[in-house]
DNA sequence: CATCGCATTTGCGCCAGCGCAAATTGTTCT
DNA sequence: AGAACAATTTGCGCTGGCGCAAATGCGATG
């Protein structure tokens, strides 16, 4: 309650979905929202919930992962600081497709379906905003079917790693590193593989100097040599 | 020009997109339409083409192919009456990102990326409508992520065609027909495998009298025997 | 009708990557 | 610090499915 005014309107300009809304205009988004602050490794909404809401990140990060019956699963995205999740269900059926946990502690703003619906009715841009996002979501996820269905692993991961830099990816001493805890199964459930393979081909490039992992923190030194295995043009 | 009036009141009231509009509305949206007639085997749109607009099958139907830089390429999907295509790229960066071929002959009617967003400010119907439409592809895009992911070929071929069954299924004398024409090759880029893996194991299906294909058409005659395949809930 | 071109089938060999299982290392809790 | 647990590494054998290439089937065209 307290952090609410200390954190919202601020960041609520910065959320891709808010981008040039003017002040009054969000002053409306911000009355219907709900800020949460939860700690690490908590479940933020499970797949098969219903009530969906449309979230945004205000801080640390969150995994959303996607199990099938056979309890086989797959990352289906990380998400960092200023970005939506649990949106793909919003005027669709109302359940969550996926599960989503908290990796750090996160704060959150939320928005129920019927509120964001008001909001987009009333504020134009906040659909346009919105059908970018998942455009270009949609996009994402088609390239990444055309990766699942055409090239190996080890190229797969090669472009895991550059993507996840580049969109998480904070400058440092050693090369770039993954602002958010990645684990080998992680990586595997992002490019479809197994642990163990995951592990076989990213070993070898910790021993050749290209990567370094530090308190569950991975950093890529040597960026060109990755590219080098991805060398693919449709990033 | 004169098919125009033929087709064009009654139709666009079908598409998904314009589902709950005003006769006014759907005036304004006709209005901004270019409907066009395509023999078969044209190329509606080239991958990396710009300009893109928003399209909608009246008749007929599509394939969307992506191919990567290697020459590889997927079948992102068919499009059959009554659905959008090309729309991913709308409000991102304006390119397509997959080629379009008509299948069949087909009827279209496009509307410019500027006319749209016009469109929806006016009448926001159809940006909820437009959502929902992209929502829903997004999660079928994550489920087949999942699929490609996790499960062999033979499930993946097995719930592609029934994906397809129901999508664009016809009930027939001998079970349920796939209304376009479907090659090897095709069922093998939905799938993310080879022409040669396909036939290996459509051939034995075929022999079984599971299916049977006759001028290009698919038809599904054991729907049970390829649920079993299948066996998996999030379809 | 003969020919050409395209789609499909099928045999064969091979290898990327999975599964199992054990060893090793790192992390958390008391 | 020590114990209990979680994550990772790695050896080994096996196989699903790919790649090559040849054969066959089928429709279109002159």
């Amino acid at each position: 309650m307290n952090m609410m005014d200390a954190n919202s309107p601020a960041n609520l300009a910065g959320l891709e979905i808010f981008h040039g809304l003017a002040p009054v205009a969000l002053e409306d988004v911000r009355a219907a929202a709900r800020f949460r602050h939860l700690p690490r490794n908590t479940r933020i909404f499970n797949q098969g919930d219903g009530r969906v809401r449309a979230h945004a990140l205000i801080d640390g990060c969150v995994r959303i992962a996607q199990s099938g019956s056979d309890g086989a699963q797959v990352v289906v995205r990380f998400i960092v600081r200023g970005e939506m999740f649990g949106t793909v269900a919003l005027f669709t059926d109302g359940f969550y497709p996926a599960d989503a946990d908290a990796l750090t502690d996160v704060s959150e703003v939320s928005w129920s379906e019927a509120d964001l619906a008001g909001l987009m009715e009333r504020h134009h841009q906040i659909s346009v905003n919105f059908i970018r996002i998942i455009g270009k979501r949609l996009q994402e996820a088609q390239n990444r079917v055309r990766e699942l269905a055409t090239q190996r692993v080890e190229r797969r991961i090669a472009h895991a790693l550059l993507r996840l830099a580049r969109r998480a990816g904070q400058r440092t001493a050693e090369g770039i590193t993954i602002e958010f805890p990645l684990r080998r199964k992680d990586i595997a459930d992002i490019c479809g593989t197994t642990l163990h393979s995951a592990s076989r081909i990213l070993t070898p490039w910790e021993k050749a100097g290209w990567l370094v992992t530090r308190d569950q923190r991975l950093t890529i030194c040597k960026m060109s040599e990755i590219e080098e295995i991805a060398e693919d043009s449709t990033a």
